[in-house]
DNA sequence: GAGCCTCGAGTTCC
DNA sequence: CTCGAGGCTC
C-alpha cells in the first residue's frame, strides 16, 4: 500500500478508554491499545485520527496510571519506548546514537520554565545561592526528526527517527530538499551525523494545497502531516514536488570533529557548515528568562512563517548536560515548553444553511462550543457542498476544528474512528432543504460549473432583503447610521419595510412602536435617513447591490457615464467600454435593469428625495498630483483614518487599491502594517508614512 | 491560452 | 483577510 493511500478502515477502531470507574488494570490496558492504535495512525500512515493535545491527554493519563501502580508498566507500554515503525519498502536503518524524544511540560503558562529550572537545579544540588545557570532556548519544530550523515564531508544517508533505535533510510526524498548542503563547508570529519527537523513553510503548504485541490486530489491536513507525507514517499520525484525545509538543531554519531563546549556555540557551527540554522533562539540565564522567551514567542507564534507547537529549553553547557543524564530514554537536560492547542476536537451538532445576500447557500457547522486558540467557537463555515462532502462531516461527528491567530475558524476534518453508529447520513444540500430556500421556500439552484448553490427567490426572501438593506445602508454606501442587523430584523420581518424605497417613507410613530427604539434612537436614525438622500453616483450604483459591481467598478461607471439614464440605458457593447468592464459584468448590468421592478425601485428612490450631484463637471480643475498613480494603505495611520486617505487620494486622481504588485506607485504604511509592507520592500515599491503622503499630495500640488 | 492583477463576496468573534 | 473569479496583457 503507497504511504498516500489511506484506507482506514483495515485497522479495527480500539475500545475507548472508559470512564467509569474500571479496574486500573484494564484501564491502562484500553489505553495502551488506544494509544497505540493512534501512534501507529500518525507515524506510519500519516494519517493522524485526533488532534495532537488529545494524544497527550491520554498518554498523561496512562503515565499517571503507571505511576500510581508501577505494576501496570508494561515493557511494551507506550510510556516506555520513543513512538514510530518502519514501514516497508524502506530499508531500515540502525541509529548508531539512539534518537531520542525529550520531556514535555504540559503547564502552558510562565510556570512550566520554572519547573525545569527547579528540577535542573535540584538535580545537581545547587542552591539559591549558586550562580545561575545558562540556558539555550529555541523553537520546537512542528514537522519531523531527520538523520543526516555526512562521512568526509558528504552526505551519504538520511533517516527518519523511527522508533528511535531503528528509523528508515529517505536519502533518495531528503536529497531534493534544496536547503539541506549535500557536502559541508570546510569539513572532512569521517563521520558527522547532524540532527534537525524536516518541515513545510505554511506559505508552501497553502501553494500545495491549492495545487492538490486544482488537480482534484486529496489535501493535507496540516503542514507537518505534508512534510512526512513527503519524506516517505518511495518515488522521489514526487518529494521534490512537494516544498520541504530543514532546521539543523543537534547531533548524532561523531567521528573526528570537536563538539563545541556549548549548546549555542554548536548551533553556531552548524551554521557555519552550511546548514540552515533557525534564528530565533537565544542564551538565557533563569527560569524568568525562559518564561519571557516563551511569552514572547508565543506573541509571535501566528506570524511565524512555520508551524511551531511549543519552545525547547536545554542546558547550555555540555559538562553539565552530561553530569544531568538521562532518565529512562528522556535527557534531564531538555524540555519541550509547550503553547495551548490551536486544534481541538469537539462534536458537529448540526449543519445550518444560511441565505447570503445573493442568494448564496452556505452550510454553517452547529459546534459543541470549545476553546481553542484563545476564543470559544461554536460556529465554523463548511464554505460549500463540495467541501463539506470532500472532508465527510456529517451531524454527530467528532470534528477536528482548528483556528490560528486572526484565522476564521474551520473544521478540518472529522475523527472517523469515533463515529457513531447513529450519525447523520452525507451532507446532500438539495435533499436537506427539499429544493427550497430555508427562509422563503422559493426553489434552489446550481447553475452548471457553479459551486454553489442559491435561492432563485431574489428580493422576494426576506433573507436576501434583509441582506440588500444591510448593504445599502453600510458605511461604504448610503452610510444610514443605526440602521443594524436587529433593526432591519423588525422591519422585514413586521413588513414595515418591504422595498428599498420604504425606508424613505418610514415615520416617526412606526419606528418609536419597536423594540429597544426610544424617541431618542428614532430622531436619530430619521435624520440619518434624511442625511442619506444626499450621496453619489458611484455609491448609489454600488448600494444596489448588482452582482459583480462593487465599489471600485460603481464609481468606474459613474465617472465614465456621468448620468444613471445614460447608464440604465446603455447597451452591453457600450458597457464593454468602460475599464475593467468585461461580458460578465455588462451583461449582469444589463441584465438588473432589463428588470422592471428594479427600475421602478430606482424610480422610487429617486423620488423619495436621493440625488446626486452629476459626475460630469466633477472633472474640475482642481490639481491633480496623483492621476494615473496606483497606492495602497496598510496599517493604522496617526491622524487619518482609512477612508479618508483614501478620499484624499481620489480627490487627486490617484487609485486605491487593495493589494501590493509591481504596478503599485506607492505603498502608505501606518503603525502594525502587515504582509503588504513586506511585499512593498520586496518588490522594492516605495513606502511612505503619513507625512510623506501629505507631501506627496501638497508637494505635487505646486507643479 | 496562460499567468498576473484586481475586485467582489463571504465570514467569525469580541 | 482570503479565496475565487473576472478582466487584461503578453
Amino acid at each position: 500500500m503507497p504511504p498516500s493511500d489511506i484506507q482506514l478502515d483495515l485497522f479495527v477502531s480500539a475500545p475507548a478508554a472508559a470512564p467509569e470507574p474500571t479496574p486500573p488494570a484494564a484501564q491502562a490496558a484500553a489505553l495502551r491499545e488506544r494509544l497505540h492504535h493512534l501512534a501507529h495512525a500518525y507515524h506510519v500512515q500519516d494519517a493522524p485520527e485526533v488532534p495532537d493535545a488529545e494524544y497527550d491527554r491520554l498518554f498523561q493519563q496512562l503515565q499517571a496510571l503507571e505511576a500510581e501502580h508501577p505494576a501496570l508498566r508494561t515493557p511494551d507500554s507506550p510510556t516506555q519506548r520513543v513512538l514510530g515503525a518502519v514501514l516497508e519498502g524502506f530499508t531500515p536503518v540502525r541509529h548508531a546514537v539512539p534518537m531520542l524524544s525529550i520531556r514535555t511540560e504540559t503547564d502552558t503558562t510562565a510556570q512550566g520554565a520554572h519547573e525545569f529550572d527547579a528540577r535542573v537545579r535540584r538535580e545537581l544540588k545547587l542552591t539559591e545561592n549558586d550562580a545561575p545557570i545558562d540556558y539555550s532556548a529555541e523553537l520546537k519544530f512542528d514537522g519531523l526528526a531527520i538523520n543526516l550523515r555526512y562521512e568526509a564531508g558528504v552526505l551519504v544517508q538520511a533517516a527518519t527517527r523511527g522508533d528511535g533505535e531503528t528509523g528508515e533510510d529517505v536519502t533518495h526524498n531528503i536529497r531534493t530538499i534544496g536547503q539541506i548542503p549535500l557536502r559541508l563547508l570546510g569539513c572532512t570529519a569521517p563521520v558527522l551525523e547532524v540532527r534537525g527537523e524536516v518541515y513545510m513553510r505554511r506559505d508552501d503548504f497553502e501553494a500545495l494545497n491549492a495545487r492538490q485541490r486544482a488537480l482534484n486530489e486529496k489535501t493535507f491536513v496540516n503542514p507537518r502531516n505534508a512534510a512526512a507525507g513527503a519524506v516517505r514517499q518511495l518515488d522521489s520525484s514526487i518529494a521534490a514536488q512537494r516544498p520541504l525545509s530543514f532546521f539543523a538543531y543537534g547531533l548524532g554519531e561523531v567521528q573526528g570533529w570537536d563538539i563545541p563546549a556549548t549548546h549555542s556555540a554548536l548551533l553556531d557551527a552548524l551554521a557555519a557548515l552550511g546548514l540552515p540554522v533557525c534564528a530565533e533562539r537565544a542564551v538565557l540565564e533563569s527560569a524568568d528568562g525562559l518564561a519571557t522567551f516563551h511569552a514572547r514567542i508565543g506573541a509571535r507564534r501566528d506570524t511565524l512563517p512555520f508551524d511551531i507547537d511549543g519552545v525547547v529549553y536545554k542546558v547550555n553547557d555540555r559538562a553539565l548536560q552530561e553530569r544531568l543524564g538521562f532518565v529512562t530514554r528522556e535527557p534531564r537536560w531538555a524540555v519541550a515548553h509547550k503553547y495551548p492547542a490551536q486544534e481541538q476536537m469537539t462534536r458537529l451538532l448540526g449543519i445550518d444553511i444560511q441565505v447570503g445576500r445573493t442568494g448564496k447557500l452556505t452550510p454553517v457547522a452547529k459546534l459543541e462550543p470549545v476553546f481553542v486558540g484563545g476564543t470559544t467557537v461554536s460556529n465554523a463555515t463548511l464554505h460549500n457542498e463540495d467541501e463539506t462532502r470532500r472532508k465527510d462531516v456529517r451531524v454527530g461527528d467528532v470534528v477536528i476544528v482548528r483556528r490560528a491567530g486572526d484565522v476564521i475558524p474551520e473544521v478540518v476534518g472529522v475523527v472517523l474512528a469515533d463515529r457513531p453508529a447513529d450519525v447523520g447520513e452525507p451532507f446532500d444540500l438539495y435533499k436537506r432543504l427539499s429544493g427550497q430556500c430555508p427562509v422563503c421556500a422559493s426553489p434552489i439552484e446550481r447553475e452548471e460549473g457553479e459551486v454553489d448553490w442559491r435561492c432563485t427567490g431574489g428580493l422576494t426572501c426576506p433573507a436576501q432583503r434583509k441582506q440588500a438593506l444591510l448593504h445599502f445602508a453600510s458605511r461604504r454606501m448610503m452610510d444610514i447610521e443605526g440602521l443594524g442587523d436587529k433593526l432591519v430584523d423588525q422591519l422585514v420581518d413586521g413588513q414595515i419595510v418591504r422595498s428599498l424605497p420604504d425606508l424613505y417613507k418610514l415615520g416617526f410613530t412606526s419606528l418609536a412602536a419597536l423594540e429597544r427604539m426610544g424617541d431618542k434612537s428614532a430622531t436619530n436614525l430619521l435624520a440619518a435617513i434624511e442625511k442619506s438622500k444626499h450621496t453619489t453616483l458611484g455609491r448609489f450604483l454600488f448600494s444596489l447591490g448588482i452582482r459583480h459591481v462593487g465599489e471600485s467598478t460603481a464609481k468606474d461607471l459613474a465617472r465614465h457615464f456621468g448620468t444613471l439614464e445614460r447608464l440604465m440605458d446603455a447597451r452591453v457593447e457600450e458597457l464593454l467600454e468602460v475599464p475593467d468592464v468585461g461580458p460578465v459584468v455588462a451583461n449582469s448590468l444589463r441584465h438588473f435593469f432589463d428588470q422592471p421592478i428594479h427600475r421602478e425601485v430606482v424610480e422610487q428612490l429617486r423620488a423619495a428625495g436621493v440625488c446626486w450631484p452629476d459626475e460630469i463637471g466633477l472633472a474640475s480643475d482642481a490639481p491633480r498630483p496623483l492621476l494615473g498613480k496606483t497606492l495602497v494603505l496598510t496599517g493604522t495611520l496617526p491622524s487619518l483614518s482609512r477612508d479618508e486617505a483614501k478620499a484624499m487620494i481620489e480627490a487627486a486622481g490617484g487609485k486605491v487599491s487593495g493589494s501590493v504588485s509591481k504596478k503599485t506607485h506607492y505603498v502608505v504604511a501606518g503603525s502594525e502594517a502587515g504582509s503588504k509592507l513586506d511585499k512593498a520592500q520586496s518588490l522594492g515599491v516605495p513606502v511612505l508614512d503619513e507625512a510623506g503622503l501629505r507631501a506627496l499630495l501638497a508637494g505635487a500640488e505646486g507643479a
